[in-house]
DNA sequence: ATCAACGTTCCGTCTCCCGGAACGAATGCA
DNA sequence: TGCATTCGTTCCGGGAGACGGAACGTTGAT
């Protein structure tokens, strides 16, 4: 029996820094909303968001005359049309998916294994798009799972192309957690190891997130050589192994290269568009 | 003095409906966030969603902070990546779209048009996902993308699976404004083409919506009935021709009832699941 | 029959949302 | 180069409405 690793993320606690606002706690609530295990029950999203019940309650009224959730049989809840809507908006608009949807096609192909697309979101990698290879073997990575930088290929890849110091204060100053014995724990390996990446233009993750999963990555540079994210390949270690790296790395880093290239020529991100409009 | 008319050439007049409290202009903020022509700049969002400056400001500030928007250079803002990690989660853990991915690429190779699942809100169909051919037509329909349920296959699909109470008052009772020549516009004649639907199964969009468009859809019932959506394929009227519609209809109606079964046999969304977490 | 847990409503307290006015900076025009 | 807009941003006093503990009716399990 194939394990079926699913696990996208972690359980997700709730947010360390507590909702203070309504439009956080809106925002919390809406997170929830969005979890894979719907029809959500009032009090399963007052426990995740640890918001008090009658608050989450009055959210999700809020919400549901706005669309943005339905109610359900029985008192449930789940995503309203609004909010698929604005996923479906959210997801088309940006011109970083955009460029990169066709260029993961294509690296799936060549390579054969899951490719994706994810950004930063403080010191974790957000996974919003990938091109699923039709394989019999389920890589652990759904779209909108999370892994820390400091243990994915993904997250190797964005530290390698911000400034040190600012790769340094994401990793911080303790020992981090392993995940696998494989997992680099020293703030200071890492950052040992960036030059490197940045030299070979891809970062390798060896089993450092998960047993018998390796992946690479690269960077994507927007306009002004900003990090707009990373592209990436995941895959079984047995079916990506140590010798088709050298081969794969660079198909990867050209893949990036190609995403980063568009998103500078196309469509410049940055304020210099002169023209009207 | 010349008038500087330089403000955007639609005066879009904004919501019906004026956001009331934080929550709703929030979201108003957020639609607005998404929409296709990043990055925004601060008036342009105060004029979009209607709200004063200093409230899109404020919020923008709330939401910069929970990653849910990011701001550029030159004072502009952009989705963040809290929120595409949102947009992912939500398209990839809603039931209906993860049934409906499959047979939509299905149904296009088949049928060589884009074919596309659309959800309803209030009275419009909200364009959730969608198949696309590489074919050098471009058809007028992007994810996210609205349509009035009046004038289109995917509204009168949903509509024909309604009650016929529902849907005379989604319809009203005035005359509905036309698209094109071909536009039905009185309420009680959408009504009265309903039977017809139903029997066969299927509505067809003959130019009700845009001109040289035609459409197919049947409507998408998940437990209890309930509409969840509809599939339609869309093509230029040349290459979607009138004697194709007898055949690719029922194509769409065995693509829609295959999501149904799907969705009532699979994963019943239904609050009848007893089991602990 | 008993009990626990859920969804929902109520309401007094007081937080913090609100947006007009004002200011410095950047840009377009003359 | 100088002027006129328009932008993004900050400030702040008034008051709208968010807040959540407590309570209630109901449901499902024991």
């Amino acid at each position: 029996m194939p394990k079926p690793v699913n696990t996208s993320a972690a359980p997700r606690e709730e947010s360390p820094a507590a909702a203070t606002g309504p439009v956080d706690k809106a925002l919390a609530v809406l997170d929830a909303l969005v979890q894979p295990d719907a029809p959500h029950r009032l009090a399963d999203l007052a426990a995740r968001t640890g918001l008090p019940k009658p608050t989450v309650h009055r959210l999700l009224h809020t919400l549901a005359e706005a669309g943005y959730a339905v109610p359900g049989p029985g008192g449930t809840y789940q995503a309203g049309p609004r909010l698929l809507g604005l996923a479906a908006t959210a997801l088309a608009a940006s011109s970083e998916l955009r460029l990169a949807r066709p260029v993961l096609d294509d690296l799936r192909l060549r390579t054969g294994h899951l490719a994706h697309f994810s950004v930063r979101d403080g010191t974790v990698a957000v996974h919003v798009t990938q091109s699923d290879p039709s394989s019999t073997y389920r890589v652990p990575l759904a779209a909108g799972g999370e892994v820390p930088l400091y243990c994915s290929a993904v997250g190797w890849a964005m530290l390698s192309a911000l400034p040190p110091a600012t790769a340094a204060e994401l990793l911080g100053a303790d020992p981090l957690p392993a995940r696998t014995p494989r997992t680099v724990r020293d703030p200071g390996a890492v950052l040992a190891a960036m030059p490197a990446v940045r030299e070979r233009g891809y970062a390798v993750d060896d089993e450092y997130a998960e047993q018998d999963v390796r992946a690479i990555a690269a960077p994507v540079l927007g306009p002004g050589d900003r990090v707009a994210g990373a592209v990436g390949i995941v895959g079984l270690t047995f079916t990506l192994d140590e010798e088709s790296v050298a081969v794969l790395g660079p198909m990867v880093r050209a893949a990036a290269g190609a995403v980063s290239a568009s998103l500078r020529g196309g469509a410049g991100a940055l304020g210099i568009v002169r023209g009207r409009r």
